[in-house]
DNA sequence: CTCTCACTTGAATGGTGATTCAAGTGTATT
DNA sequence: AATACACTTGAATCACCATTCAAGTGAGAG
């Protein structure tokens, strides 16, 4: 699927396609960063992770403050650990998640920072 | 779809869900935060974003870079510019992008470091 | 004002992934 | 060892979204 771009200014693009590639990141590093984000990129995760913010919580609990199924929640928990977002605890039957690390928390942050950084130049 | 889990140790539920709930985000932040990652969480808008690292590109020399038609780069640039990830300028016939400001290089970064150190420690 | 170029937009399609239902683990309790 | 509980896992379904194709803008050239 070429583009079908004349070769009118052929050779401007020739000189910006080289530097957009020079320091563009390896394929790899590309898709896990792209899967990391779109763990992120859920509502029902991004909830999970906003009440593990605080407290560790059982599977059981979660399920409640969602309204939805133990089975549901836990494959999502499973994406979260795959991830490295959540961490889990056993405790005789019951299971407890807790987020991975601050690192988690720091990432949120700044994806809220950048959200209320725009709605301020919406209102202004 | 209620939990079918027993009241046996309930109690201790509503004290970790009341903690949950507590510090949770708002629902409305809580959306504006998920979409904003879902946009980050696709394969071509990464790449696209990470051309644009750089320099300032025509859509015609980023189809070109990732092998793809005009219309879909176009459609993808769309989503990023309601992001507020990339800015545009019109220059004659021609369109430019550019990353919006320095806060998406920082995002970019720290998923970069959150994916760098898990790495490290499965390697350890 | 017509034509081409660089791009945008809308509708249709196909693949991916979140949720559900049903069955399976593991851990205590009796 | 049999039952109950907390959770996991697998298969199926359904909705959403990335890409494509076709048509539509906007700007410059002739």
């Amino acid at each position: 699927m070429p583009v079908n771009c004349s070769d009118a200014h052929a050779h401007r693009h020739a000189q910006a396609v080289q530097q957009g590639q020079s320091h563009a990141l390896d394929a790899q590093t590309l898709a896990r960063l792209t899967a990391f984000f779109k763990v992120l990129g859920d509502g029902t995760r991004m909830r999970i992770l906003s009440f593990l913010a605080d407290t560790e919580l059982c599977v059981c609990a979660i399920a409640e403050l969602l309204g939805m199924e133990l089975s549901a929640v836990s494959h999502q928990l499973r994406v979260l650990k795959q991830a490295d977002l959540v961490r889990s605890r056993r405790e005789g039957k019951t299971v407890y998640y807790t987020l991975a690390d601050d690192h988690v928390r720091q990432i949120i942050r700044m994806g809220l920072a950048h959200i209320n950084e725009k709605r301020g130049e919406n209102d202004a």
